[in-house]
DNA sequence: AAAGATTGACTAATCAATCTTG
DNA sequence: CAAGATTGATTAGTCAATCTTT
């Protein structure tokens, strides 16, 4: 379990690392950032639907959140052309460029953090394929 | 940034199978579990101070997270013999009862996942000695 | 004054109930 | 009735103000 725990560390350690970085330069912190990037992903295509997968979130919080979004001028709602049910959520010229603007920081601070680490894309590989992984056997122990 | 992005999104999901697992198995959820391990870690002479640095929350919510544990008899606060400012924070029974549960449950569910990869404890390594150098080096670039 | 903690006002997530469209 | 999303009530976190003890 030791990897379990040095892994929660050390991912709330970096993530709040960058998050104080945003708001030190002023910008929109790495929650919002990441949703920012999730949907530029999607590229104006993506549904509320999709987010909340994208961020491991329910669909009711993925849903305040574009309403958050859409008031902070970030996003917009545009009709799905073919379910009237869905929205597709594509970012504001705004959101576009807050997303890059924190991403370049994010970057910076990441850098900094690996510099001079030789065995980065190693972990990213283990890290990768633990990934594909996990999508599979729900099977749970009922201790 | 591909590190970060993979970083945040195993750990979420980890974190989150396991938390499932927890509940299925009527148990008390990740959160609550991760502040019972810590809090046993310091075997009852933790203060509201070291929970928030351990679980990197604030002081606030860290009180109120002992609130909420005490409220559930989890555990309880007893006066810091030397300052009377603070309380020494131990585990009832009935608490330590549920960390071993729910460590039992934690640790099938880690195991499941990592279970037939090899190079887990080069992973555990690496993101280890990052850890260590994240704690240094605060400057921070101003894009 | 500084350190430790608590509290109140606010923000964000969950869950369940609901509404609409397919 | 399923699928997609929204909303209301509750729970948990942040931040700032405060209180007590050092």
């Amino acid at each position: 379990v030791e990897f379990f725990d040095i892994l929660v560390r050390f991912e709330t350690e970096l993530w709040n690392k960058v998050d104080r970085a945003l708001i030190d330069s002023g910008q929109i912190g790495m929650a919002t950032l990441h949703a920012l990037r999730m949907l530029s992903r999607h590229d104006g295509s993506g549904r509320v639907n999709e987010l909340s997968a994208d961020l491991a979130i329910t669909i009711g919080a993925a849903s305040k959140f574009v309403d958050r979004l859409e008031r902070d001028g970030l996003a917009e709602r545009r009709p799905h052309p073919a379910d009237r049910r869905s929205s597709l959520i594509s970012l504001t010229p705004a959101g576009e460029k807050a997303c890059l603007r924190g991403e370049r920081v994010a970057r910076q601070v990441v850098a900094d953090v690996l510099g001079g680490e030789d065995d980065i894309a190693a972990a990213t590989a283990t890290l990768s394929r633990l990934l594909m992984r996990i999508g599979a056997a729900d099977a749970v122990a009922t201790a």
